[in-house]
DNA sequence: AATTAAAAGTTGCAATTGCAACAGAAAATT
DNA sequence: AATTTTCTGTTGCAATTGCAACTTTTAATT
């Protein structure tokens, strides 16, 4: 339904180029933007993986949001009025498409079908980003890490058609994903297998 | 900036007519809508309080969402495959305008001022649902009730101008909102009076 | 290929948090 | 105006969770 584009065409459309949208490139540990300034950007990731970062008062990094090829970000997601310094950066080679918010439902100078399949798709990848959100809100909200863990293999069973499915990333991330402390997380898999309730290769799992 | 229409006069406009959209009054305890069926359907809160809302397989009733005025919903912004049944009920007397997502792009029979504003207006609704969405992540990702309780009233405060805010929903919400076992809360909330972080007169909150 | 860094896995212990079960205050309903 | 319901506030206790401090395994880098 809402996924029903595909973002490698616009990658090759772009070559035909467009007034309005950059494309960059970022190799692993570099910084893709911050969300210091107020410059309504939107930024959607082509190809890679970023990491929407924070060091908070006792510098310790926090991961706020993973991102991952389609997901669309920038600071007018996040205007959440805090001192703290938010910023975006590659967690391996990651290619991004920018452009100015108010710019895309203008038209291009060169009119390109690029362009227009932005403009159209736009919404899609929001309405996308607002469903990832809520999902994740849906985890957090749980009250112990058993339903936290089950709830989240519970979504990556139904998207995968299948009681075996991959995480997604690591456990290290999947306890920040969920807020939760890994070592904790890691007592709780282990009850999770003792218990029958779930079977865990690396990182392939299975929910009976 | 994303706040800078006004809602009120939606409501002045809609008495001409749209032939996209239904506007409908609520009473207390009346059932909104569902997020059962897939229908694309669009709502946003012209006047009134209504929750999002789940029952367990314990029976036990969980609020997922809180909705006040200008606030959009529906279950297209929710298609997390869960075989849960979700329902929006009015907590108060309330004012919701309903259309269909696709819809509202299309032109409306009678080009009404009232369609048009909509339209170009509903891109600033969803921008700020995602800022609430990501407003909400942040707190609930917050490991101790302490930190979320002074996040949210540094949110507060901030928004407000002041070191004195109202809290917007009452207590029972809050630890709802927060994600914490309400006890739990009051008791932290004794303990940052004692500590002098807080002053609190009823729902009026002093963060020092 | 060797070294370094990151991730996975474990465990003891302390502390926070949730739960249960109250009483009193405030609000809403009849 | 009286009654019912909701909300606020408090406390003991048990349980979950976070923290610290490791070792082992896997991945990445030189």
């Amino acid at each position: 339904m809402i996924n029903d584009f595909n973002i490698d065409d616009f990658i090759n459309n772009f070559e035909k180029g467009c007034t309005r949208c950059q494309r960059k490139t970022f190799t692993k540990g570099e910084i893709i933007t911050t969300y210091i300034a107020k410059r309504n950007q939107v930024c959607i990731i082509l190809s890679g993986t970023a990491d929407l970062l924070r060091y908070d008062f006792n510098g310790n990094k926090n991961i706020i949001e993973h991102f991952t090829k389609n997901d669309i970000f920038g600071e007018l997601f996040y205007t959440i009025s805090t001192n703290n310094e938010l910023f975006v950066q590659a967690k391996t080679k990651t290619e991004v498409l920018f452009f100015i918010y108010d710019d895309i439902q203008k038209k291009c100078k060169k009119t390109c079908k690029f362009h227009e399949e932005l403009s159209s798709n736009l919404p899609k990848l929001i309405l996308t980003k607002i469903v990832d959100l809520n999902t994740r809100i849906e985890l957090l909200t749980k009250r112990t890490i058993r339903e936290k863990l089950l709830g989240y293999f519970s979504i990556l069973s139904t998207r995968s058609f299948s009681k075996t499915f991959l995480l997604p990333f690591s456990l290290t991330d999947l306890a920040d994903y969920l807020s939760i402390d890994r070592s904790a997380m890691m007592r709780e898999l282990s009850t999770l297998k003792e218990d029958g309730i779930i079977k865990k290769v690396g990182n392939k799992i299975t929910y009976l």
